[in-house]
DNA sequence: TTTGTTTCTTAATCTAGATTAATTTTTTCC
DNA sequence: GGAAAAAATTAATCTAGATTAAGAAACAAA
């Protein structure tokens, strides 16, 4: 099953066998039930996750209690906190199963290791990371601009299968509102 | 004038000097006089700037004509719109000078060429698209879970130089309300 | 098939922040 | 140093979306 994360790599860079070898040999396996943990709260991030099946979210619970999604990860996407897992600071985010999954991790010393010394490998997460960068930069220019009806519909047509994997109460955090707001604009579209 | 790249390249990794000095060549020179830009929405996105000096303002206009602000950069900061950057699609985002601003820049098919034989240089990049990522991830968190006012207080105790440097109506704008609102936030706090 | 647990909906009320519009203050620059 | 442009303030009104509170479906487990 390592062989999805090998040709995830091998779409985007070239790294020599043994680069690549070493990388998939650092990489353990772990599985999870629909809202089991992989970080809560307080926790330190040590690990980078790719996913290789299922739906991760990561949230914090705000003053009030009420659970706040800052990001989705679905089938190849890597997930981390990635501020405690760079700054070795206690987590404020949880990440937890959104469906059963499976994931492929990696400790934040090994990855350094591999990263001293591999080009390529430097490269893909560089690429990676422009990725998400743009997708960051995506989703708070929509953030800016659209109103909660328009995030809604614009979601929903980038991501039609997605929207069916996870309960509409989580959307509507991911997408920062209430769930009685979404029920509304749901309301709202069928007539 | 280079040397200040130099030097923030060598607080975060070692590339070889030769390395270092091809990088250094490939970047050129530009100098902005305040509201001058370096790109404009529609046009293509072909560098990366590094900012000498000054602070640069990246943002689209939106349906009804106002100015919204996604990124600040001052000293020492890259700036790019990395979605047209990356994808060779036209900008919907103009790069403006705030100040008057001093900027290398280098296109994109030279730091291709770098980032294709430089180990240590996509570890400089990747460090640093790593430290984006912290900070875009913080913002959107703050977006989230802050109201209008919390967002200027806490902003002004992490930047008190910053916000000095850029007229209310900028603020007002990267944080996303009206200067009308920031205004009224003022008002109150000074009795 | 029933009981509990999760998720979704509806409706009334409330509020942070937008909008509009006018005025004042500050900055720029000839 | 004075006119024009740019930036900031104030106040009245308006609205998207939050909050609160119930109830209705949907789903799961036993």
């Amino acid at each position: 099953m390592k062989d999805q994360l090998k040709n995830h790599i091998l779409k985007f860079v070239s790294p020599p066998e043994s680069d690549l070898q070493t990388f998939l040999d650092a990489m353990t396996f772990e599985t999870l039930k629909n809202k089991e943990s992989l970080i809560k709260q307080g926790q330190y991030c040590k690990h980078q996750y790719f996913i290789l099946k299922g739906c991760l979210r990561s949230f914090f619970v705000n003053e009030k209690g009420v659970e706040k999604i800052v990001n989705f990860g679905i089938e190849n996407w890597w997930l981390t906190n990635i501020d405690s897992f760079i700054n070795q600071t206690p987590s404020k985010l949880n990440i937890q199963a959104a469906e059963d999954s499976i994931v492929l991790k990696i400790n934040k010393q090994k990855l350094d290791t591999i990263l001293k010394d591999s080009l390529e490998l430097n490269r893909y997460f560089r690429i990676i990371l422009e990725k998400v960068r743009i997708a960051d930069q995506r989703r708070i220019q929509f953030m800016y601009n659209l109103s909660g009806e328009e995030l809604y519909n614009i979601f929903c047509k980038h991501n039609p299968d997605f929207v069916q994997r996870v309960p509409q109460y989580m959307l509507a955090s991911y997408l920062g509102f209430t769930p009685e707001f979404l029920s509304k604009i749901r309301g709202r579209k069928k007539m």
